[in-house]
DNA sequence: TTAAACATGTAAGCTGTTACATGATTTA
DNA sequence: TAAATCATGTAACAGCTTACATGTTTAA
């Protein structure tokens, strides 16, 4: 399916990056969602290069250090923006171990169901509040074709997920409470 | 990491089962949160089984046809119970293609986002109102023991969770809708 | 009698992670 | 001058998907 290949497009429609610079930005707002490490980044970028769909040129900084600063093509642009008209089927699966575990919590008593729930929580909590202080970047929405919408509406979508998950969280540790107070 | 290890592990204290089984329990309930197919799994039973975790036996059914039911062995059990009880990091990426398309929607006219996203709405309603359907087999909270309150509280999770990306969805169609009207 | 379900395995290939490997430049 | 950042690559391995491969039993 090769979506790393998609998501390199799409990042140098923004502008020309390094390959270093790549693999800044599967760090950012984007890691909530998509992440690609060097390792992967730059065989992939030899391989966009290959197959026409990037240039790059070299820049020196100080004396001998070089860095490759690739460019998306006219081809490139044509296959991402194919790609992004495409309709894409809802996945069947989003792997979730904790879910797993929750799966398998019975196996548990109450009070380390809860343990892990409330550690769950507070993980969840912090994330939560990391993307909600990111957010304030945000006063309004921003204009639709101003790359800072996609930035913005993904991150709305972060926020909410995170909110879900402690809602469902509670919920879990209101069962177990409940549960626990009928037989102890 | 060998997730899928405790996974039927897990699966294996309900009760013994044989590969073909397991790979059915991946395509339920479970399905929402993990994944296996009998190609990742009969090699891991075979694995599991040399590490002394899982034993079997040979069932015939007809005259020929083998099967083998695997039962978890007491050194198994031990291992699942330590594993379950650890605490689990939350993953910083929770890979989502759709995502990745929406944070590149500035490349695309306002009439196709709305497009791509109510055709995930779509998706996204039909598979909640399985899963709704699904859960009216639990009028009421199952008993904190029961292996069904396992799947309960995961179900209860995987409808939240559709509710929550159809709310998403929406809030984005209206940024869209409202953005396109300022600017048309 | 035929299609669906039962049943088990292997192989090739893609994706992704962690570690290995090296070195330059900038900033504190 | 030392640490952080910039910069690029490869190798080994784990995980997962799709296809290959084979055959039996049951229910319509």
């Amino acid at each position: 399916m090769r979506v790393l290949k998609y998501a390199i497009l799409g990042l140098l429609i923004k502008r020309p990056m390094t390959g270093y610079e790549l693999a800044k930005e599967f760090n950012f707002e984007l890691a909530e969602f998509w992440h690609a490490s060097h390792s992967q980044i730059y065989p992939e970028l030899k391989k966009l290069n290959d197959e026409g769909l990037v240039t790059y040129d070299i820049e020196i900084s100080g004396d001998i250090l070089e860095a490759k600063r690739y460019s998306i093509t006219k081809e490139g642009e044509l296959e991402f923006t194919q790609w992004l008209h495409k309709d894409e089927k809802i996945p069947k699966t989003q792997k979730d171990i904790f879910r797993l575990r929750m799966y398998f919590s019975n196996n548990l008593d109450p009070k380390t169901r809860i343990h892990l729930l409330e550690n769950q929580r507070q993980q969840h909590l912090k994330r939560l509040n990391t993307l909600v202080k990111t957010s304030e970047q945000y006063p309004e929405v921003p204009d639709l074709y101003s790359d800072r919408f996609g930035d913005f509406v993904v991150l709305k979508g972060a926020i909410m997920r995170q909110e879900n998950i402690i809602e469902w969280i509670d919920q879990c540790i209101g069962y177990i409470e409940a549960g626990a107070k009928n037989k102890p």
